[in-house]
DNA sequence: TTCAGCTGTGAAAATCCTGTGAACGCAGGG
DNA sequence: CCCTGCGTTCACAGGATTTTCACAGCTGAA
């Protein structure tokens, strides 16, 4: 029906005979394939591109939780199919719960595996394809990616590896409320333990080297209760290099009628 | 953790056991719904703002195929789920190229079917994060749930989480009369106690804030004995700027915005 | 008009959250 | 083996937010 883009799909399964099956449907429909008999680091996933994965939970193992808690949190944009053998509700609702896109029971058939796989993908976020986005311009910072360094005005900001993954990953949604679950999902990969304070602990790391190389400027702003937000702001302090501060800019987009609907949920008998 | 954004559900289903007893959960779960025993016309779902649908295929008899073709075309950003007794592998990868985003097979656990319904909810909204989604307009104000924040003509109202929230789930309602045990439900997450006054003291606190920035327009009203209702109304009152006497038309809105300010009274109590 | 029931207010009290500074472990390098 | 850089944890202080209260002001019905 859409066309979208072509799927580029990750199965990682050791039953040789599904898969030889399901590729060489895959490939007639012209989907870009890769074929793994293990789990790989969510990180190098992350590096392949992908856009979809789908992941038979018995190769994972013990670890098959934190594993797809993971790769679900440091992937949100990739559709996850998991497919296994026996499985009780409470093990599909908690897969889906973690993020995960859709579980099939196996023995499946390929054909619904890959209808099920396009309906994912379907709703799959077109990502700035971004890959080789140029650096990321923020106020007076510069961020290189392929560089893993961070630079403002006269030099490099010298940064941790958190630090930079967090830095990143705030200035790439710049101007949005992160929440610190999400940001610790995505940057440390796996679901914040009631109580950590790590993600407070690197913004101060951050606002402090950003302070001390960048004076004049604001860029992480705290939502109390919430999360934080990145957006450069030149403060009233020093320092006047460009007074650039779009005061945000509406996107567009109508969203046409935003009336009435539904409300009543319910009496809650108190 | 923190639903951006609540789920409004409509379950199309004749099946009033099973029914009830989803309904019971998903209302625990502070979820708008809304059940129907017959399928009814793509345009009247278009107007319940869903973002979920729930349909058992039985109910839809020979029409089922070009209903859900007409469904899932009108609506792209609805997530559909479509549930079914028996059923073959054809049907279920027939309705997944259709446009639907997931296929259940009856009998089924409803946690299973609430996850799901989650599932798909999280996709769609991921794929329409960011800059497709719109803010949302009324009167002077904008909101824009990404950012956490609201504005007003010059500049962001600065708001408390809870204080967000509240607009957030009013302005969403707009024209609705919203119950205060509902208000609370959602905006709190649990039942509200017996005495509780939360409710209005934060509609106060609003109340003040929008006052102060956005002078000669009233947006919240109370309606005696029931709740509130959000709707932005010019008053024949300060208002230095614009002489307050057309209708809501905010300055810059974009074109093609369609405003129904009519409220049918869709909901009723069961 | 009177009354009981609701809602609007202000402010105090109770909680919750974030910013900090510093101590701890760990692991790699010297 | 010691030193140094990094990521985690802790505990506390200062604020920001939420709740809770007591009262005054309204509303609708008898």
């Amino acid at each position: 029906m859409n066309p979208q883009q072509t799927i580029r799909l990750a199965v990682i399964d050791e039953d040789s005979g599904f898969v030889t099956v399901l590729s060489k449907r895959t490939e007639a429909a012209g989907w870009q394939q890769r074929v793994l008999t293990s789990a790989i680091p969510p990180d190098e996933l992350v590096a392949m591109k992908l856009n979809a994965l789908l992941i038979d939970l018995s190769v994972l193992g013990d670890e098959a939780w934190s594993y797809l808690e993971r790769v679900c949190g440091m992937l949100p944009d990739l559709g996850v199919v998991v497919c296994a053998g026996r499985s009780t509700v409470a093990q599909r609702v908690r897969a889906l719960r973690l993020g995960v896109d859709d579980w099939i029971g196996k023995p499946c058939h390929p054909e619904e595996v890959m209808a099920r796989i396009e309906a994912v993908s379907r709703r799959r976020r077109r990502s700035r394809a971004g890959v080789e986005t140029g650096p990321l311009v923020a106020g007076e910072l510069e961020i290189r990616a392929d560089q893993f360094q961070a630079f403002v005005g006269d030099g490099s900001l010298d940064l941790t590896r958190r630090e930079f993954e967090l830095l990143q990953l705030l200035a790439d949604a710049k101007g949005q409320v992160l929440e610190r679950e999400a940001i610790y999902q995505r940057v440390w990969g796996y679901a914040m333990a009631h109580g950590d304070r790590s993600v407070d602990v690197f913004i101060r790391k951050l606002r402090q080297k950003l302070e001390k190389r960048s004076p004049g400027w604001s860029y992480i702003h705290t939502h109390f209760g919430v999360g934080y937000r990145f957006d450069p702001e030149p403060t009233g302090g020093t320092e006047p290099a460009t007074p650039a501060a779009e005061p945000v800019a509406p996107a567009e987009a109508p969203t046409g009628a935003v009336d009435s609907q539904v409300v009543h949920s319910s009496f809650t008998p108190a």
